[in-house]
DNA sequence: CATTGGATGGTAACCACTCTCATTAGTGGG
DNA sequence: CCCACTAATGAGAGTGGTTACCATCCAATG
């Protein structure tokens, strides 16, 4: 059985996030994070996708308010943001996945694998806090040869 | 008794690893991995540093010039590469004894702390070894907000 | 409703970085 | 040692993602 999605966007949960530091809930704000909400978790977003998506749908939201409204969602943790590739910020629905997403590449062919490591995001957890910093996430790049490259 | 530092820059291997490609040795390379060696390992600059520096000691070098070098230096393996922070790119030397250091970067201000820990080594070394990679380095990159930056 | 200050939209500005191109200068051969 | 070849430099224009500015708008409160 599938329970009915919880929308943060429409049950409240923003509003109340929102208010209780005297902001305001909007439909711009509404939107965006509906859109994330209607696209699910594993979706990540440029500002400018989120944008066109926006537009696609006839819910016009300037691009301007797209950056502060995810920039805003990000901090409110509604949204998590990272970076997945060069040349862009990407933001999707904050979850207990993808927290840390981590590499082995390959520097002959660029060949890339992923994996995930409970030690290697408590370890960077650790680190951020040794140091007063608020963690974003944390990613492990191997550097390595593959196998079809090692002959 | 402390052995006079191999300068890359200085000693010919530089040159030697230019010319294999066609490629020549000039001042303003010499300048600007001399720059680093001057400052020793375990200093994250981005372009802008360099140029400052290389002002600062009347060794001009256009901007254009230092960001192509960085990329030329680090594609080299002389330097490595750390996209870490918003604002910019930074590079450090490569060197053998910083080779297993990680870095948790403000992605704000870019200011960088480096860490260590072996349970990071351990993890990246692991996933190496599962896909048959044969390990050459990792790199853990921790992206958060300093304390200065979480107003 | 009226008030008020946070939010929006449109656009200019910004920043890190790259490209263009005329000029300079390493390199290798003669 | 000089020359020719062409890689490399410098200066500035251009680029793309993001932010700042400001007049206008509107959500929240009483």
């Amino acid at each position: 059985m599938t329970l009915p999605p919880p929308s943060v966007a429409e049950s409240g949960t923003l509003q109340k996030g929102l208010h209780k530091d005297g902001r305001r809930l909007t439909p711009q704000r509404k939107r965006v994070l509906g859109l994330f909400e209607r696209l699910g978790s594993g979706n990540h977003l440029s500002a400018e996708d989120v944008h066109q998506q926006l537009v696609q749908l006839n819910m016009k939201v300037s691009l301007a308010t797209v950056y502060r409204t995810l920039r805003l969602l990000a901090d409110m943790g509604f949204l998590q943001e990272l970076e997945l590739s060069e040349g862009g910020r990407r933001f999707e629905l904050a979850s207990v996945d993808h927290r840390d997403h981590h590499h082995v590449v390959c520097i002959r062919c660029g060949r890339t694998e992923e994996f995930e490591s409970d030690s290697v995001l408590s370890a960077g957890a650790a680190a951020a806090s040794d140091f007063g910093f608020q963690l974003i996430e944390s990613s492990l790049n191997v550097r390595a040869i593959c196998p079809d490259c090692q002959s």
